[in-house]
DNA sequence: CGCCTATGTAACATAACGGTTACAGAGACA
DNA sequence: TGTCTCTGTAACCGTTATGTTACATAGGCG
């Protein structure tokens, strides 16, 4: 899960080691000392997540962050504050924060905490296309192309296709299938999942000439 | 699918309830009637699951869980709670838990949870390639490489060999094979495992002249 | 060398797994 | 309300993985 994360932060040396930590994991980190030039950022370019310092001087982290929405920022926020008092928590969630985080904090908290969030976020993040082999997975329209042939999918039947190919390479059980297609809250069979593969499969290889979905007995399936 | 869970809830009936639906299903379990000492519990032994009431007199679960996330406590968390207001439950999720159900509940949904918890974190551990000699082993895609070369093995072989790999230069008994790979509560003759192994080495080394597994007369097999 | 035990091998039986189909209930829509 | 589509469930069946058994072989030890 790579991720574009703009970081606010005063203390240059606090700045740094987030960052430093961040590219380990394999994020792209970009850090500002100040908001100066953030607003333009986050307005221009297409930010994943932003890391912001509540107790900032002069303005305010969440003050900050209460603009951008304004103007029609949508960008997830994790806040940065010393203060635990609960009202300035809540205060935080308000006004639209996602999560937040006390100093001091440990890194292996905050990576938690940011991947958390993206996998939040990247639900309603419905830009963009999935490509595998010549299956084009349009998320936004929720369309599927073959061969640039369109393919009509029911609901189900593209949420399917989509947690696939987003783990492409990577063998899903039944169970993993059902909680992330169906909902953690579904009580289905796992004979559920095989039906409803084998309906995709015949929508999109009729002839099984191509054998995009591999059946691994006893396991699961798999894009691959 | 054996664990350790901890369980903190103030009513004793419920505690008490929930202890022995889940020792019946073969977990080890440990309840308390309040967070005392539970933080301390958390931090030294290897928990894999708490299940936490979040009303509890005095603390909220959330707030406690927080601060175990704070001290570096990655315990996944099953929140009890008889709120059911959609605020709530999100602010359990965004803070770092795991999963929730609300009360009244059925023993079946709980256990399927803990369940669905206890093999998502499993999971997460268990990504990545491993590699011994010239063998590499992926375990997402499942799939093994000897000398570059893709060689199909079942689930059961697989999983032999993923043990095997990853005890590499230790001597396994059957006895432990068993457990690990069939399964705690297999109950199999040790036959067993001396013909899945040499299925194995056929499907891995057919003209037997690399010998990765070797056996240990009288004790077992290795990968040395 | 000869015995004994542990292990390898091959054949067989069966249980598990998954594909397929048919059907029924739920939900959307007119 | 009636119709149509989507989707979950159950039943059936072929395939395959895997446990079991029986027998062969190899290794250790006197």
């Amino acid at each position: 899960m790579s991720a574009f994360i703009v970081i606010v932060e005063d203390e240059e040396d606090i700045l740094e080691l987030i960052e430093y930590n961040l590219e380990k994991e394999g994020f792209d980190t970009i850090g500002f000392t100040s908001t100066k030039n953030v607003g333009q950022l986050l307005e221009e370019e297409s930010v994943d997540l932003l890391i912001m310092d509540r107790n900032l001087p002069g303005v305010e982290g969440s003050e900050f962050v209460a603009q951008m929405r304004n103007v029609g920022v949508e960008t997830p926020v994790i806040y940065l504050t010393a203060k635990n008092k609960e009202s300035d928590i809540e205060e935080g969630f308000d006004r639209g924060g996602d999560d937040y985080i006390t100093k001091p904090f440990n890194m292996k908290e905050l990576v938690l905490r940011i991947k958390a969030v993206l996998k939040r976020t990247k639900k309603d993040k419905t830009e963009g296309k999935m490509i595998y082999r010549d299956i084009v997975l349009d998320l936004g329209s929720r369309e599927l192309f073959i061969e640039n042939k369109n393919i009509e999918l029911t609901k189900l039947e593209f949420d399917l296709l989509h947690t696939l190919i987003s783990n492409q390479n990577i063998v899903l059980d039944r169970d993993y299938l059902l909680e992330h297609v169906w909902g953690s809250d579904a009580i289905y069979q796992d004979r559920t999942v095989n039906v409803a593969i084998n309906r995709l499969k015949e929508k999109i290889d009729p002839d099984k000439s191509k054998e995009y979905i591999k059946t691994v007995r006893g396991v699961g399936y798999t894009l691959c």
